[in-house]
DNA sequence: GGGGAAG
DNA sequence: CTTCCCCAACGCCCG
DNA sequence: CGGGCG
């Protein structure tokens, strides 16, 4: 049996199950606290001070515009945060960050940072760690609530960038990314990548869910409800991106050096490793038009999704109306000797 | 973006 | 008080 | 060891 043929027998199968299911679990997901939120920031006062979690905090340089192209400012990206904090903290909280930091905007010089030891409020959490680069102890950034939230935006973070594992579990990662990187790829391809990879998962029952990047990819992420280790998220990410990869090798590739990659897309899966990031769901992204990295429902990956259909602009109204379709990733993890059993028993392994 | 030194 | 300057990652991988 | 990579 060659693995296409057993992709399609299963396809039918899971699709089946979907359509039942599909009465029962279609109910909107409620996300506490995400009900008619006012503004935080008002339109006009440079630098304004608010108590957000017991905290007062001082936001600066409010009206400089961070996505020229959009007239975009800072102020508009913090009543963001704050508008959407309801729905992006579950992915989010108890998980360091590392920091990408835009303080003049988009356009202007850009620098991460991972070292916030001495630097923030006392009342921001950190995670401490050793860096072997200079032999010092730092602390990461952790974002545990709202303020936390507000604090890395209020530093010029227009991406939020968070560990995949959490403080109490920090070596065992809540999901696997597969992170679809086109190059000189058509979008339809990238859509095309996508689907495969969901019926190949669907074949083993693995569940998955897909967002834009914002930029130009999509993410799939796997549920591994921190019960496998790093190695073990890279090392099923590899699989998947190898079978992939053996389906669709006109355009895709697993080369992790650009020039050996031939302009095709890098099915990206070295992200699940130890401190390595993709931005969440719900970040912005420092691109033209101000996108947002949103989750996708399965029947929405097709020819005319466009990434920047999602926006600073629309973002909110899409959750108000859809709520939070991206809980499934913080289910239970996946069974990783059932499905590896499954990979062996249908693709030889 | 923010802190500290210099002007 | 303003202006200037400086600082702000990391670890794996491969040749 | 240095450079590429995201
Ligand atoms: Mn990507
Ligand atoms: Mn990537």
């Amino acid at each position: 049996k060659n693995a296409k043929d057993v992709v399609r027998e299963n396809e039918v199968q899971t699709v089946d199950v979907v359509k039942e299911q599909k009465t029962l679990v279609e109910k909107r997901v409620i996300t506490p606290g995400a009900k008619e939120r006012k503004s935080l920031l008002n339109p006009t006062d440079e630098t304004q001070v608010r108590n957000i979690c017991g905290h007062d905090m001082k936001f600066t340089n409010l009206s400089k515009v961070y996505w020229p192209k959009d007239n975009v400012t800072k102020r508009d990206m913090l009543n963001y945060y704050y508008q959407v904090a309801p729905y992006i903290l579950p992915y989010v909280k108890d998980k360091p960050q590392t920091l990408n930091r835009y303080p003049n905007g988009i356009e202007g010089k850009t620098f991460y940072q991972k070292d916030v030891k001495g630097k923030a409020p006392e009342w921001v959490k950190t995670f401490p760690y050793h860096s072997y680069t200079d032999g010092r102890d730092k602390e990461f950034s952790v974002i545990t609530d709202e303020a936390s939230l507000l604090y890395v935006a209020s530093l010029g973070c227009i991406e939020i960038n968070p560990w995949s594992s959490k403080t109490q579990t920090p070596d065992n990662p809540d999901w696997c990314i597969i992170d679809l990187d086109p190059d000189k790829n058509t979008f339809e391809q990238v859509i095309e990548a996508a689907c495969l990879t969901k019926s190949l998962l669907d074949a083993i029952e693995v569940p998955c869910y897909c967002k834009t990047s914002g930029s130009t990819g999509l993410h799939i992420y796997i549920p591994f409800g921190a019960k496998y280790d790093y190695e073990q998220s890279k090392e099923f990410g590899r699989v998947i991106a190898k079978l992939v990869h053996a389906q669709l090798p006109e355009f895709t590739s697993i080369e992790r050096k650009v020039s050996d990659r031939s302009g095709k897309m890098y099915i990206d899966f070295l992200q699940n490793r130890p401190q390595a990031t993709v931005a969440g769901p719900y970040s912005l992204r420092p691109k033209p038009g101000a996108p947002v990295s949103m989750p996708l429902h399965w029947d929405e990956v097709k020819p005319g999704l466009s990434i920047r259909d999602f926006t600073i602009f629309n973002a909110i109204d899409r959750l108000k109306e859809q709520g939070d379709i991206f809980t499934g990733v913080l289910g239970e993890g996946i069974d990783l000797n059932e499905t590896v059993k499954k990979i062996e028993s249908l693709f030889g392994g």
